[in-house]
DNA sequence: TGATTTACTTAACACTGTAAAGTAAACTGC
DNA sequence: GCAGTTTACTTTACAGTGTTAAGTAAATCA
């Protein structure tokens, strides 16, 4: 065997075993991911602990700094898998067909519900740090969708149609976002928005809303 | 000097002794509670620690558990602080004349201003600790507002003058809580919503509002 | 096969809340 | 005025926490 080829195989044999290591890394990275997210989802973000996490997975708690800049940075990723969801479930919202109404009021109540079945998360999300919403997105979370995009969207597409009153399209959409989210975290802040009443109350809301702002 | 008054002369010295000693001990609580609002208020919930408490006022750190249960109660302390103000500025609020809507949309002013100028003390009070608002009232504590009971009072008489469309007294009030919370916890939360916008964002919300609600 | 890189662990530091034990002064009854 | 008790505090200690620096053993490379 000539010296071309002995190299290439060389070469294959380095970039396979390169490759196999550095899919180790990321699965680890992954293993690591997800005992936090587990940890997180079960005992909430106060008693949330990278030794913890380590524990769960056998390793030492410092290597997870070989994955993760810091516990803030891991618990940002965990947030992350959240934004994704989220961003799913209310564009899937939004997808169905139906009047600007409709699709406002569907889109408001994934959101609800998101916050009512996701409580730890959607206190992490948007409570607890709420400033990672303009944090630029991190490599490989490019897809997540632009939640707040969806509902603006339709908001503009009410301006379009006329079946909203003439406004600012900003304002609108900030009305919006505040009215489900004022809901949700007084539901999971205090004890007077129990989960079995927060969806007539949010119905009640839209019906005072689509008074005040159908054209 | 007979038996009596000697006798009486003691018992007003063991009195004032006594006095005097629990007042000292008074005096200690609320240099406690003075340092602990400062600390928080400067550092916020997240940095809060005993010990600085301690370290701040020139005590042991374990001093601090002879006059409060826990880091948990003394933060309810605070925290119960921020209440009496709130309630007042609420009340005050609530007292100047007018209609039932000027009331509302200044309680509800109130209310946002109360967010903006003592960020760090609405998120104890309506976020971290939001559940403390169940709680029964301690002991010097009696005389502090029932702040929702003020918004409370106010839609009741919209209702009674026939102002606000017919319909549930508690469903309104939580729809104006469930506003001005949503517009001053995406302040605190996100950067979405800066202190210079928020006013105006909120005259929007009530202008809808008063579309949707009016009879 | 020897040198180097990689992936981890161990040890250590500076914090945290809190329980238990110790201490010195103030107060009490004789 | 003096012993005994209570009061108000401190010291010590423990079990946690996040994070940095140094050490180690295996994998890779020339």
């Amino acid at each position: 065997m000539n010296g071309e080829v002995t190299s290439t195989r060389q070469q294959r044999l380095q970039q396979n075993s390169a490759g196999r290591r550095a899919q180790q890394k990321l699965d680890l990275r992954q293993t690591i991911l997800g005992a936090a997210t587990r940890l997180f989802e079960q005992d909430g973000f106060e008693a949330f602990s990278l030794r913890q996490v380590a524990e769960a997975i056998g390793y030492s708690p410092t290597s997870i700094y070989l994955h993760f800049r810091d516990k803030e940075d891991l618990l940002h990723h965990v947030a992350l898998e959240g934004f994704r969801t989220f961003g799913q479930e209310l564009q899937a919202a939004s997808d169905h067909p139906g009047s600007v109404w409709q699709r406002l009021n569907r889109i408001g109540l994934a959101y609800l519900r998101f916050g009512i079945s996701h409580p730890l998360h959607y206190r992490l999300m948007f409570i607890v740090r709420g400033e990672w919403l303009a944090q630029p997105t991190p490599p490989g979370y490019d897809s997540v969708i632009d939640s707040f995009g969806v509902l603006r969207q339709a908001v503009q597409d009410g301006l379009a149609s006329g079946e909203l009153r003439p406004g600012d399209l900003d304002v609108y959409s900030a009305y919006f976002w505040s009215q489900v989210h004022g809901l949700v975290s007084l539901h999971l802040s205090t004890p007077y928005f129990p989960a079995e009443v927060l969806e007539a109350l949010y119905r009640q809301h839209q019906e005072i809303t689509m008074l005040g702002m159908s054209s």
